[in-house]
DNA sequence: GTGAAAGCGCTAACAC
DNA sequence: GTGTTAGCGCTTTCAC
């Protein structure tokens, strides 16, 4: 264990500069890994370093290099979404990117906001001048905001929905395409009345929406039922048992927006013995491990989670590096199980 | 949105104090909300500030005050977990160590780390001068190292088994009690021949498997049989499955380290047609979400998450105002369902 | 109640 | 190849 108690404790550089009998620049330099210092020196510079346990305060090297090494990702939680909520996706997203992150070399610092009550979060985390760049993980209902910002600073990519013209640069599955498969499949299982499950004020679910709206328009199929529910699983569940007693017999395919959503539908189409697929064919979207384990296996829409967190960080340096990149969005895939 | 094109761009205090004709000194007091300050400077300060979208950078505070606001998170991943594992619990409890963290007025850097391949995961943290204090989700099989640290560094909290006489600061559920718990309910049930699904070298599951270990010698029942996993759904699955083939015939209870793995070997029950609770009856562990969806919905001991975030944000801050503190031990709760 | 000045720990010119 | 020096942006004595 590092020599805590040593009379001599490194407690900086200039410490440490001391005990080598060099200077603290030659120590900087050598510690920094540069080039141009005597192999010998850098080696007694190292060997004292480890001896002490000792580390260069990144701190004050960030201060004096207007570069803290360090990657913000924020987490905004939209108006229903209180606390912890922020579903398994968002999660799994966070993983992934923590782990190209740090393949990178950078540190990632969280936050988690609710915008309502602090409408400048945005601004307050990038002046911070913690960060050299941040990433947003989910345009909740905070796209004009976004797009605010986006406007005056560069090092920004943001996991979410591509709108046509938007100005800040954003990674995330192609959501009409997806919802356009979800609804053909529905309809190739047999469907012909569908629901859309899910809370289309959240610009990507909206999208989803409005793929699988082309569908049903382009075949003539009446019109979609919109069953709106949060996404806390204690509430939707609640809210899905709601929406079978008024609609249950009406529909005959459920597209939901999340797979989360689709099991909470399963049990409670389970609950009122109705068969899947043979009564309703259902679909859902992200296909995360839940979607295999469910009885019977979720048919879903996939999103392929570590390349939007791979993509999110490889633009991210682009920016940094003072490239001007474009969006990138992915395509999802139908993955087809037993519930249509 | 703020101005940043002005041709007087605030990058400083300084440059904030030329604007409002005071000293950089005073601006410093003002935005701190320190106390001495006329209330007419005050607010023409804040005025420019708030015009200008101001704030002060963080890394310079922090270097001069020697405390950053920033509460370090890691998570070992443990030899086993390769990658973006870090099973669901684990994230969940991330998302309310933010929320905790976040309204206590700090911020929350993440790191994932893989120790073997960086022994020095933990000094590196603590010596980086980024935070202030670090709190380790999982004890992992580092056991030994964090109680190094733990002799020479106060501002620790982990998230973990306890052990009789550790030195290290430490959260989590009684798993012991939790282990005693599940098996009372599996026999209860009316199993004789026990097993536990899980890898016992994590130190958190061995104490879940001595638990019901305790009661099925108190019983006078044969000893349990061990079915070691790995905890990524992928290879966990099959190895069950093999389990099950080699074992299946054998038991008439398992206990499963995790709702996780319970779900999945319930999955692979039915495949194999086999009864649950009928045949084999089935406890898990942790009640996550996943534990009301399976089919049948899953009998486990519930770790209270909540709590356990709080608690160790709590501990953090006393220790960080210089307190000794106890660990603190939360209690599991049986919840029963229908697999046991 | 405010200004002046020193310095947190590090890096990057610039000398030599 | 190494030492010297001047800050990065902020806070905090100490004067006044």
């Amino acid at each position: 264990m590092p020599d805590r108690d040593t009379k001599g404790a490194v407690r900086n550089i200039t410490d440490l500069a001391r005990l080598a009998g060099v200077s603290p620049g030659t120590v900087s330099r050598a510690l920094a890994g540069k080039s141009l210092v005597n192999a010998k020196t850098r080696e007694k510079i190292e060997a004292i370093a480890r001896e002490h346990g000792f580390r260069p305060n990144q701190m004050a090297s960030g201060l004096r290099r207007q570069k803290t090494g360090v990657i913000g990702v924020v987490i905004p939680l939209g108006h229903d979404t209180r606390q912890q909520i922020s579903d398994s996706f968002f999660m799994t997203l966070l993983g992934f990117l923590a782990d190209e992150l740090t393949r990178e070399g950078y540190d990632l610092m969280l936050r988690r906001v609710v915008p309502e009550t602090d409408p400048d979060w945005l601004d307050r985390f990038i002046g911070s001048g913690m960060i050299d760049g941040v990433i947003v993980i989910g345009q909740s209902d905070q796209f004009d905001r976004i797009e605010d910002i986006a406007d005056g600073y560069g090092p920004m990519v943001v996991w979410g929905n591509h709108t046509e013209g938007q100005l800040h640069c954003v990674v995330g599955t192609d959501n009409r395409l997806g919802g356009r498969q979800a609804a053909e499949r529905l309809i190739a299982a047999g469907a012909k009345q569908l629901a859309f499950l899910g809370d289309t004020t959240a610009i990507e679910f909206a999208a989803r929406f409005a793929g699988a709206n082309d569908v049903v328009r382009r075949m003539g199929l009446p019109s979609m039922i919109e069953l709106p529910t949060h996404l806390s699983p204690e509430r939707a569940g609640e809210e899905i048992a709601d929406h079978l007693v008024a609609h249950g017999d009406d529909i005959d395919g459920i597209f939901a927006a999340t797979d989360t959503l689709a099991a909470l539908a399963l049990t409670a189409l389970r609950e009122r013995g109705v068969a899947v697929p043979g009564d309703i064919r259902l679909v859902g979207f992200d296909d995360l491990p839940i979607a295999r384990q469910t009885v019977p296996p979720l048919t879903t829409v996939r999103q392929d989670i570590a390349a939007g967190a791979r993509g999110l960080v490889d633009l991210l340096l682009r920016r940094l590096a003072g490239d001007k990149t474009e969006s990138l969005v992915l395509p999802p895939e139908l993955v087809i199980r037993e519930t249509a």
